[in-house]
RNA sequence: GACCCCGUAGCUCAGCCGGAUAGAGCGUCGGAUUCCUAAUCCGAAGGCCGCGCGUUCGAAUCGCGCCGGGGUCACCA
């Protein structure tokens, strides 16, 4: 609708047009300043160029009405235009609110470390990068999912180390000595546990079978998380081996090398990264001739700039922001555009249960792990809430609230008002085609308010996606339900003469709620 | 010290590519049910938009400087 109207606008106006919401509804459906910097450029009064503007304006078809006030221009859209709109919607939900964008996006989320089941914090990167990516696909992208996994290095290592010890002193009663820094948590007695019975005990006499304990417990991590992944409903297209990137090491090495990218400095090898921003030059290989883990993430990038997406968007916990500069430095000394790389940050979540800070438990290594919460509120309400939230500021949430059965539950909120039409149909004995086809001439402005309301869902989900924010969903839904639990209040529907106009006009706002839910990854309510 | 995020109603937060009277939910107080789901609705109270300066016709929104809170500053991943 929007592009409709801004092509006619731009059709009049030789200008760039700004369009918004009008202060209130009653203004208009949309709304333009242009007058006001107009006024500047053509050195005369606003409110006359508002004037003029408004007149030409209203011949179009699409315009009920077009007017000038205080120099805004105000437009409403027709009637016949929102039935119209309407009538196509109902009868083609599945293209309802699809795009015509078709870049190639590759989204790299979630990403964390194989070495213990996903916590909180992941779980509000991984519903984040699951909506975007649901959100882009409907409006055309092309868009592919991608878990980098880091099965490389010391943390796999001490994956390993940990499920040895805890194995023979648990389960074997042999003796064991901790070192400073190792991973606890029920979930490593368990995989003791399953790993004596699949390895056998005698890999845990001698530290040497490490390693091959390492890779063992961190496939199992990997299935781990991807079962927690698949309880909200989240599932990848690909995962990348951090390990097997360092196999093309020494030909990504030679590359920079040959560029004059990296230099050798204290016996160690360094990225010129401050060349393109950074702060400061970063090792890439240590002394010993280890690549950092800098060096696998360019491998990486380069790879994924090799495989030419459009676009590439990878979604990272806060704490690593400062990472962003030495990837995007890589990322041009390969020639490449490092614009085309987009880094969103995931804030940190904190917990309450009942207003008190939400326990850590000692049982799950003091993280709060998503399954948990996934369990005590459930999937829906999990992803519900982090959507209520720009990605990179804190949010802090209350279990509680999510669990009761009510408005301060939105997602329950929004469930019943989707519910009452599906109720009503029921009660009328009608199917929802049915009354595709009435006419709604006779309804009145509140009517038609929520009519255009619910048609806005097409550029809702555009800009959510185009700003990554995608609160403005969530927010939409919220206020859609809202205005039908009003209407539901204030109008009879069954028996009366407007019948069918006003289920006509449930069905619709049960669309857009149930397709904006569905970008969201919950499915609508039809019973409650 | 540098960098990132935040500071808006008692609480949790929207609004922020400058625009009309600053919003929502919770909480508080009051009200609505002979009728399709009261799991709902209506109303009230509640605001130096952290502070200051600047930019301009116009600033919660942009810039600069403070103050306060959180996070990060690895040759760990």
């Amino acid at each position: 609708m929007r592009q409709r109207v801004y092509s006619i606008l731009q059709k009049h106006i030789e200008h760039p047009v700004v369009l918004e919401k009008p202060k209130e509804r009653s203004f208009g459906h949309y709304a333009t300043p242009i007058a006001f910097s107009l006024a500047k450029v053509l050195r005369r009064n606003p409110m006359q160029i508002a004037e003029e503007i408004a007149q030409k304006l209203r011949e179009e078809e699409m315009f009920e009405k077009a007017d000038a006030l205080k120099g805004y221009v105000n437009i409403k859209l027709s009637r016949n235009f929102l039935n119209d709109y309407a009538v196509w919607a109902l009868k083609n939900e599945d293209e309802f609110a699809k795009g015509d964008f078709s870049e190639s996006i590759l989204l790299e989320f979630v990403s964390a470390n194989p070495t213990g089941p996903l916590h909180i914090g992941h779980a509000r990167g991984a519903v984040w990068g699951d909506v975007l990516a649901r959100i882009g696909r409907r409006l055309g992208y092309r868009i592919e999912r991608e878990y980098y996994v880091n099965d490389a290095g010391n943390q796999i290592y001490l994956l390993g180390l940990s499920v040895y010890l805890a194995a023979r002193e648990s389960v074997l009663n042999l003796e064991a000595e901790w070192p400073e820094e190792y991973y606890r948590g029920e979930y490593i007695a368990d995989l003791a546990e399953k790993a004596v019975d699949a390895l056998g005990a005698e890999k845990f006499m001698d530290e040497a079978f490490i390693p091959e304990i390492s890779e063992w417990a961190k496939d199992r991590m990997l299935e781990l998380i991807n079962d927690n992944l698949h309880e909200v409903g989240i599932y990848f297209d690909h995962y990348v081996s951090e390990k097997a990137l360092y196999e093309k090491w020494d030909e990504v090495f030679t590359r920079l090398a040959d560029t004059g990218a990296v230099y050798e400095k204290e016996g160690k090898w360094w990225l010129r990264s401050t060349e393109h921003g950074d702060e400061k030059d970063r090792v890439v290989v240590r002394e010993d001739g280890r690549p950092t883990y800098l060096a696998g993430d360019i491998v990486y990038h380069y790879l994924k700039f090799e495989r030419g997406y459009d676009r590439y968007i990878n979604i990272w916990g806060a704490d690593h922001h400062g990472y962003i500069a030495r990837v995007k430095a890589a990322i041009a000394f390969f020639g490449h555009d490092p614009q085309k790389l987009e880094i969103i940050l995931s804030q940190m979540v904190s917990l309450l249960k009942g207003g008190e800070p939400y326990k850590m438990s000692k049982r799950a290594g003091n993280f709060i792990l998503m399954h948990d919460i996934v369990g005590e509120i459930g999937a829906d309400a999990l992803r519900f809430i982090f959507l209520t939230k720009k990605s990179d500021t804190h949010l802090e949430f209350d279990v509680e609230d999510l669990k009761r059965e009510d408005n301060s539950n939105p997602i329950y909120y929004i469930n019943y008002a989707h519910a009452r039409v599906f109720s009503l149909f029921e009660k009328a004995g009608k199917s929802q085609e049915s009354v595709f086809d009435a006419s709604m001439d006779a309804l009145g402005e509140e009517a038609y308010d929520m009519l255009f309301t619910a048609l806005l869902l097409p550029e809702v989900l555009e800009d959510a996606f185009e700003s990554r924010q995608l609160q403005k969903v969530t927010e939409y839904l919220k206020h859609l339900a809202g205005m039908y639990h009003k209407f539901y209040y204030d109008n009879r529907v069954i028996g009366t003469p407007d019948e069918e106009a006003l289920l006509k006009l449930s069905a619709m706002v049960a669309l857009s709620l149930r397709v904006g839910l569905k970008m969201l990854g919950i499915e609508a309510a039809k019973r409650m």
